[in-house]
DNA sequence: TCTGGGGTCCTAGGACCC
DNA sequence: TCTGGGGTCCTAGGACCC
């Protein structure tokens, strides 16, 4: 192969391959964390290093969020009952998880990423994207600047990462994940497709199980495979959206940058109950608990939510979803359980054993908007200083109509409710 | 010992408006 | 009175990711 593999395998940086590759035009990095929940954990029980640990709940319903690589040797997978990973690897260590410790851990490593360039996207917990085009001129090449990395967050904070380096995201990612443990793989644009187009079509971003099998079913089992296949054949199979974007990450074309500053879209909680309810008074007991939690993350991060979703998952794991939009966007605990109970009265359960619920807010907009989301591309409105500039704006001097004002997009039935001629 | 919890994005139909 | 078409919003479901 021909790009560049340095690996550290704790020996070390090694270079694999000593075809002295050109990693300038290879400026997007995606970096992985290591098996990071347990990596942070094991920070605190260094016995257990070379034993199978496991993070996840120990008995009942619970799943494997992160297993050591000395656990995956075993078959152990994230997202695997508990109870079946221990089936294959009985004296593993079982650790239940602490997010909190998680999130500090991630904002420690952000800011060394954040060190190297101001361009880092994070995708989630324990991984991001950087933009180091702007940084090649004061440390290097990409290839050098993964590799300072690298070593900067394991001596600082213990833990490893995996680094991926391309020209686009999608092959940056992609790289990472071949690099995994602990190492680094960079892949020069000019042989972008040498890397590509040999992997099996489920290494692609969006691809899994049922569009895995979808295109086995019509004999496509590479990325080669998929980029030979006509567009339109494609589009075909899988609809226009995906058809298109997978051609496109098949002959190694993806155009989104990296950019900073994502904005949350909605913010929800949900439990998994130990055992099936069917006592319609423990469903909304435990309603009541989910909306004061959402509430209280809405009001954290500035936001209110328009939507308010609930979620049910029946004991046959068939799932349903019910939302309704409110005429005023909310962070109250109150009125989102209002909400969610009156849904799920509505959904009309049966007496049907309930396995999980969940609530959710959607469509989120800025706390301090006086009208959330309504106008906000119009320029005028989001100069008006004030709510009765605003109000001037909308219904005209001397005509502001406080019910209207605070819900114009009620409709007609909740006005007539409310007296409207 | 069947299948967590946090999300994002896409599709598709109907309502509604112009 | 034979019925278009585009745009947006709302809702439900599903695929997918970590």
């Amino acid at each position: 192969m021909m790009v560049a593999v340095v690996s550290k395998g704790g020996q070390g940086e090694r270079q694999v391959s000593a075809s002295g590759v050109d990693s300038s035009r290879a400026t997007v990095l995606h970096v992985d964390m290591d098996a990071f929940f347990a990596s942070v954990e094991l920070l605190e029980h260094p016995e257990l290093v070379h034993r199978p640990v496991i993070i996840g709940h120990e008995g009942g319903r619970g799943v494997v969020t992160s297993a050591n690589y000395a656990a995956r040797r075993f078959g152990v997978r994230s997202a695997m009952p508990v109870a079946r990973a221990l089936r294959l690897c009985p004296q593993a260590v079982v650790l239940r998880p602490h997010h909190a410790k998680y999130r500090d851990a991630s904002q420690e490593v952000m800011a060394i990423f954040r060190d190297v360039t101001p361009l880092v996207e994070p995708l989630s917990i324990d991984e991001a994207f950087l933009d180091v085009a702007g940084a090649v001129r004061l440390f290097g090449p990409p290839a050098q600047i993964a590799a300072a990395l690298r070593e900067r967050v394991h001596r600082q904070t213990g833990l490893t990462c995996s680094v991926g380096a391309g020209a686009t995201k999608f092959i940056a990612k992609l790289a990472s994940t071949r690099a995994k443990p602990d190492g680094l793989l960079v892949v020069p644009p000019e042989q972008t497709l040498e890397f590509l187009h040999p992997l099996p079509i489920d290494a692609l971003w969006g691809v899994g199980p049922s569009t895995r099998d979808a295109l086995l079913r019509r004999g496509i089992r590479t990325v080669r495979d998929l980029a030979e296949t006509p567009p339109h054949v494609l589009t075909g199979w899988i609809g226009a959206g995906a058809g298109g974007k997978l051609h496109d990450l098949a002959w190694g074309r993806d155009p989104r940058r990296v950019h900073t500053g994502r904005t949350e879209k909605s913010i929800g909680h949900e439990n998994t109950f130990g055992v099936d309810v069917r006592d319609v008074d423990a469903l909304r007991r435990e309603l009541l608990d989910q909306a004061d939690r959402v509430a209280v993350r809405l009001r954290q991060g500035g936001h209110r939510a328009r939507t308010v979703s609930l979620k049910v998952r029946f004991a046959d794991f068939t799932t349903i979803t019910r939302s309704h939009t409110l005429p005023e966007a909310t962070d109250l605990a109150r009125r989102i359980h209002e909400e969610t109970t009156s849904l799920l009265e509505a959904a009309d359960l049966r007496g049907r054993a309930v396995r999980l619920l969940g609530t959710r807010g959607e469509q989120l907009v800025d706390a301090d908007d006086e009208v959330p989301g309504l106008w906000s591309d119009d320029e005028q409105w989001r100069g008006a200083e004030t709510a009765s500039d605003r109000a001037v704006l909308r219904f005209g001097r001397g005509a502001v109509q406080p019910a209207a004002l605070l819900s114009p997009r009620r409709d007609r039935r909740e006005r007539l409710a409310d007296g409207a001629p």
